[in-house]
DNA sequence: CACTAGTATGTTATATTATAACAATTATGT
DNA sequence: ACATAATTGTTATAATATAACATACTAGTG
């Protein structure tokens, strides 16, 4: 059992996972040439506060206590569209949360590992996984147009 | 591109597709000595009256319309987490909605297409799909306990 | 049968997640 | 500065789901 060590599931240096996650974020709006504003980029920081989906309403009581900013969910709402039409986030339908995506760079689908204890939600991109979707799709003529994998279980970590 | 066709993509006599759901029903709740009452199994019907995912809402006022019984939420969604835990139907996150298994004499997982079009959705039973997501896992030392696979796309009927 | 414990449903209220519609503000290019 | 488009604010409401407690029904026991 080849066990991988995801950064999310070790000690680590979350400061930089958030630093990276930013300025990718400035390097795609850059590229798609659209505006990262300080709304936009503040919740990007939320998401990636932890390794854990965060839903709209949590973000919406963060901006309330620690930038005294008292945003209606609306606000809300459009910053999260906006990253997730950039593919700077990703839309964790399970939990109504969201994740911040550990690869913006190139557009892609998510597929999640996630657990049910600490809540820690790994982003795979498996090609296998993809293949075999995509191939029993052909065999029913079906064209894919998104693929939603969320797998709920315990990580390593919380295995007894 | 062998081409399989399906049932729900095909024209074909629902009223047996109903049928014979609500029979299988009965007899998974004998195996499991508990009981499809009345309305569980009103419920269980109005799921199976197409192919296509329905909302808990949507139940709820087939129920007040066309029975005259003016349930609150709470009966319905009893309702629905028996079905679910008997594993009779899916739940189908990206929908919030609820869909007959097509299988449920042997407890599953289900995977899904879904045509954005017409709304039909077909259960998939892709042991390719199943293998991938838990080989991927196992690489995670990830011990998984739910799967879920929506694939959202155009159906063949549905393609221009 | 009467009693009881357990299961199922009814009922009211409320929590949680998400969007519609329109107003005000801010950024951008000329 | 001006016109335009994009962004954010604001109010109201829609859509989905659950908590808590009351009532009714079922199945077994004595
Ligand atoms: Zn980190
Ligand atoms: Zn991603
Ligand atoms: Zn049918
Ligand atoms: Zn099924």
């Amino acid at each position: 059992m080849n066990t991988k060590n995801p950064t999310a599931l070790i000690p680590h240096n979350h400061a930089s996972c958030i630093a990276s996650a930013l300025d990718k974020a400035q390097t795609v709006c850059q590229r798609n040439k659209v505006r990262l504003t300080e709304l936009r980029l503040r919740v990007l920081e939320l998401v990636w506060r932890s390794h854990k989906p965060l839903g709209a309403y949590d973000i919406l009581a963060v901006l309330a206590k620690e930038d005294g900013r008292n945003a209606a969910p609306p606000t809300v709402y459009r910053a999260l569209d906006f990253l997730l039409e950039q593919g700077l986030i990703h839309r964790i339908a399970s939990l109504n949360a969201f994740i911040g995506c550990s690869d913006p760079e190139c557009l892609h689908q998510g597929y999640f590992l996630i657990c049910n204890q600490c809540g820690i939600t790994l982003e795979l991109h498996s090609d296998k996984v993809s293949k075999s979707i995509h191939q029993v799709a052909c065999e029913y003529d079906f064209e894919i147009s998104h693929e939603m994998v969320e797998v709920v279980g315990v990580c390593p970590n919380c295995q007894v």
